[in-house]
Formats: C-alpha cells, sequence, structure tokens
DNA sequence: ATTCGTGCAAACCCTTTGCAAAGAG
DNA sequence: CTCTTTGCAAAGGGTTTGCACGAAT
C-alpha cells in the first residue's frame, strides 16, 4: 500500500507522523496533514476544506474543523490568530512571526534573527510561556 | 490641540476627545468612551454592553458594535486580536504588549523597555507599519 | 428638509455540537 | 466487537446589516 507522493511526503510518512503526535491515523487525517505540512503556507479552516475535496467528496467541514483542533492540541499545526474573522493554520516550525496585511487579510512570514526570549519580560507568577507571536500590521503605503 | 489624557471623566472632556478624533460626540458615544477610557483595561463588546446599561437600557448592542469600530477606525481605541472567539478593545496608550492566558482568556498587560521597532525585519515593499502586537501566550504552570 | 446616529431584529459567518452510521484496532 | 471517527444538519456566539425612527443642522 505505498501511496504516491504528492507533495513532498508519502501518505505513510504522514501516517507515521500523525501516530507520533498520538493521533490516530485515517484517511481524511492524512489528508488534512498533507495540506497542511505541504508548504509554508496559511491556511484557513474553509481553504483546508476546499483543498482537501478537490474534485471529489472527501471531509465533511465538521470533520476539518475538528481534525484541525486536534492536530493545533497534539502540537502538530500551530493556531494563528490575527485576523479578528478567522484562525490561520500552519504547521509548525522553526521560529518565526507574521507580517499581516490588514486591509487585505495577507499573511507573510518572517523570521527572527535576535534573541527574544531574552528581551520578554517577566512572566506573571505560576504562569508558563506556551508561546510568542509577533505580529506586524501592514497595508499598503497610500500613495 | 487638546490634552488628552485619560483620566479625566468628565462628560466634556470625553466629548473634546471625541471631536479631536473627529467623531460627532452624541451621548451614546461618550458613555461607551468614557468605558474604554476609565482606566487601563481591556474590554470585550459584550463587556461594554453590559457596563454601559447599568440598570437603565440607553445603547443597544448595534451602536455599541458600531460605535466601537468607529472609534477603532478613528484611532481613538485599539483592537486586540489574540482570542479566537472575540475582540478586545483598549484605549490607545503607549507601547504595551500582552499576556493571554490561553485557558482563561485573560489578558495583561506589559510594558517594553527595549527598542522594538529597530529590531523588526525589513518590512515588505511598498508596506507601511500599522502596528506590533507581542503577544506572549501563557497558561497556568502545569500543577 | 437633509443628514447623521440609534435601535431592533434579522441576517451572516465561522465554528462547534448531537447523534447515527462507518471505520479502526 | 468495542471504541473512535466521520458526516450531516442544526445550533451557537460574536458581529454586521437593513430599515425606520429620532436628533441635529
Amino acid at each position: 500500500m505505498r501511496k504516491m507522493n504528492l507533495h513532498g511526503k508519502t501518505t505513510t510518512e504522514i501516517a507515521d507522523l500523525l501516530r507520533d503526535h498520538g493521533i490516530t491515523a485515517t484517511l481524511q487525517r492524512v489528508e488534512i496533514a498533507r495540506i497542511l505540512l505541504s508548504k509554508k503556507q496559511h491556511v484557513s479552516a474553509e481553504q483546508v476544506l476546499e483543498k482537501v475535496n478537490k474534485g471529489r467528496s472527501l471531509v465533511s467541514k465538521a470533520t476539518v474543523y475538528n481534525t484541525l483542533r486536534l492536530f493545533a492540541a497534539k502540537g502538530l499545526v500551530k493556531e494563528v490568530i490575527v485576523d479578528p474573522t478567522k484562525v490561520f493554520y500552519e504547521p509548525k516550525t522553526n521560529d518565526h512571526h507574521h507580517f499581516f496585511n490588514v486591509d487585505t487579510g495577507e499573511l507573510t512570514d518572517f523570521d527572527v534573527d535576535f534573541p527574544l526570549v531574552d528581551n520578554l519580560p517577566h512572566t506573571p507568577e505560576g504562569m508558563s510561556v506556551v508561546g510568542v507571536d509577533i505580529t506586524v500590521r501592514v497595508r499598503a503605503a497610500h500613495a
């Protein structure tokens, strides 16, 4: 049962990756994971739904949402909260942050080359840091 | 040119502040502004609605939402996008950023004492920076 | 009279949920 | 066979909108 390598990872590789994260591998989950991991990109649930069902009807809306939430909980993907109207998901890669075009909703990455953590303020008592997000909101420089 | 420090909260002062931002002062808007500017706090639209109508019925839900959007557009308040389920509003004060408790939804400020802008990456061609938000997501240190 | 602001309810959109059927181990 | 996952549709919750009424110029 060796499947085609469509986007750089074989089905088996993805299935193993899911199991490594404590996620039962199913057809739907593998295909959703394939989309999320395929490129360095940010996708909304709606985009995942659209991409995963190219021409066919493989995954329902509910499953997409539930799966994305599951993936995020298991640490396979990261939720990006920058747009008040929807959540973006991206593969969990190295430290990088985002430009967010407030007019178009477009999201772009940038890497940090400075020691971010050293500059962080003191974390409140009894709290541990889950993550640090920097969002640079931009817009087209108006003429 | 008006001095706009947010501690005095007489109706006249607030009305003047609104006008300074190009906002027609009405009773409802003044009362909403009073809540937003009263303390250094973050409030959701729902909380504004609740606070502004203490015991009476002064402002409708639609007006709260429309007014908050107007205030944000006019630069009187800032939207804080950290919670996927709702938008927070805060007075536009000096540079500070946020701790966000991912479990409780609680939002806390912290000031930056380092020159943030100098560390920023190159802004994409033709883009201008609207703002920079740093969100430190925290949770109660595991029991 | 014309323009702007407000209120109400309904509409909207993204997201979650309840429950029955299909799939995994 | 038992437990988990999926699908469908419906509900949910925050936010926006359409339209009539009221206030201001």
